[in-house]
DNA sequence: GATGAATGAGTATTCATTCAT
DNA sequence: TATGAATGAATACTCATTCAT
């Protein structure tokens, strides 16, 4: 708040190649977000960035590119986010519980930048690479580890199909969080609410067979 | 009908206002498919259906009209097509098998279109809603429904939320049916195998308790 | 003179593709002449020509089409405007006097689109081609024929080459008439006088031998 | 050459004024050959010479100065070529022979420079006068001198107007050297048989009158 | 009612050149 | 002195939409 900072870094002119670099990204991450990639211009880019035009193709070979760059930047920070928000819980439902909650909320928060990515990824093979393996795989992976560690604790039946289950969790995710919350706007208190119900039924189709299944709302 | 008019108008293609109106929607619908919706053209649309641009205009008040149509006359039929596909079975396990199956087989068949519908309704209020609330909405009516059938059938507890089952299986459907297959370019044998255990596991997590549970392939 | 013509044809808005499309080509012809194909902008033809900048690329598609349509149109003309302007001379002196002289004027008034050509013929190998068939080609053609009638007049040797020495003159045409004068910018008055001394050496050159040859101004 | 300096300037190719300049004539002299003078960028003329692009304009003036630069070199080198590639001939067929063959294989060879030349020649009058003047005039020159040697010895008449003729011979050097091997692409090998027919043509054309005329292969 | 000619606003991209370092 | 980061002006081309015919 002390600085005296004119924008973000360097000075219109002045070198500064890191700053830059980093005052387009910011600058384009907001741009897209807010109009969307096919309306955002790089020349609305460059000026939010208080730069000019050619620096977007010299550095990152146009506006495709600097999409893609950011989607590869964003990539890690997601999976530390993602891992940083979600830690083990001792129960199945808590877990899956906060699998679906999770989601919910950090997709409502990064709705603009999500639509960006998944209306892109449908339509450039290459974005929906990016997306599909650093962003959903990743996901994949954490939720199946998780459920590994739950299958060994004895919280999951042996021969329940983990890999299998995650995916659908992610695409549970990515449906409910995404589609059903942002893209065709329903209530979401409501989604919330399916939420609990959907992490019962998955719970409950998990947990080992004898049991008295103390599940979610027992 | 005398036809002894030198040259008073209508020359090309079909006449009649509902025959050109159809004419524009097939073609439409098929540039539409092919190229996507932002590099698709007016122009090759309205050659396609061999008439004029301005009709485009007249009849549907644009591109994005045309689109909105289209989609609207999609529902109808997609509806019914999901109901004629979707015959209901004896027992949850083949219910939900079926569910997870089709949708995979009917949305790689109609990858170009659903490519369209899916990423005009990310960036697209309005194809969003007519897309949730036609689409997505009416499947999850569907399923729901099917659900409810076993449930009073003794074949799903009482206390199972089979809404937001529903909710979860359309959610999948569009999941693993269209992204991860079209959009992330996974392997298809993988995905349907993945299906089998998601199925497996929300069979389970419906069934009432007591059980035996004569699950998938018991 | 009397004429109530605002600029050419149409007026802006209106319609009229053939007026327009001439108008284009007009304008571009101009433009291409007095900045040169590279320098000339799109911009500027179509403001000259009073229309948009997207009717070059309905019509021509594009620039480079613009430049190509104009070059295949001044063919014909080219033809026949050098036909005309050298009818058959009796003697053989006199043909290839004013076969030299009038390259060396026509090519001065034109220079400004000689060079367009010229310049973009030797970087276009489509130009190139256009140039060479339909220009000079044509040229040859021409100056083979009358050769050729001098030849069954008896006013040249059976066995001189008359096509090798077509292709001569109509190189030195090029060479003294647009190089010399136009682009090493050399003294016309000086390469006028060469073009006599150069007739004199080809005529004697193609004459029968016996003679004493009645040469240019003998 | 006591190299204890960390890092205080130079660092990279070939040191010392000459040496950068003569790496940027050569990598220039190849870019603008591949790509042509407008394609070539100076990025990658500095690239190539390994150098940065501001030297360019340090030493050169910037793009357009490089091409004169390298022209002016050019004109010296040529001149000697040209010089060293004919030597003086016993016979005037033979002379003039040569001259027009030379050209043919020599603008054929250096046909990707010449094109840059030319075209930048007929846009460019200080490039056009280089090219004139240097090497035009100087391939005149040179030819008349070869000529009135012949001349001195008889086998010219003493009429004839030898500067007039090397100005022919020069232009049909241009003409069908260059722009009907390269630009127009016409057949070589038809081209060098209108060489031996022009060659037979221009002898006689300035051979003493009386004669028996022994001409090219008599 | 239908045509298709015309529009014009809009955009990514290129590159020689400059100048802070 | 050399670097290379930064500039910004300049341009061809696209296309949905309008409107004269």
């Amino acid at each position: 708040m002390t600085m005296t900072h004119t924008h973000t870094g360097v000075q219109r002119g002045k070198h500064g190649k890191a700053e830059r670099q980093q005052a387009l990204v910011d600058a384009a991450t907001a741009v897209f977000a807010e109009h969307g990639y096919d309306a955002a211009t790089t020349r609305e880019i460059a000026e939010r960035a208080d730069c000019s035009e050619g620096l977007i193709h010299r550095y990152f070979h146009g506006k495709r590119g600097l999409l893609l760059w950011i989607l590869d930047a964003k990539a890690g920070e997601y999976t530390a986010k993602l891992t940083a928000a979600l830690p083990d819980r001792d129960t199945l439902a808590e877990e899956i519980e906060r699998l679906l909650a999770y989601a919910q909320e950090s997709m409502w928060e990064d709705r603009d930048f999500m639509r960006v990515s998944v209306s892109r990824s449908v339509i450039d093979p290459e974005v929906g690479h990016v997306i599909g393996h650093h962003l959903n795989e990743a996901r994949v992976q954490l939720i199946a580890e998780k459920l590994r560690r739950h299958q060994r604790a004895g919280r999951i039946r042996e021969d329940a199909d983990v890999v299998a289950t995650a995916h659908a969790i992610a695409g549970i995710n990515i449906a409910c969080g995404f589609f059903a919350q942002v893209v065709f706007a329903m209530d979401r208190g409501e989604m919330r609410r399916y939420s609990h119900g959907i992490a019962e039924v998955l719970t409950r189709g998990l947990e080992p067979d004898s049991s008295q299944s103390s599940t979610t709302e027992g």
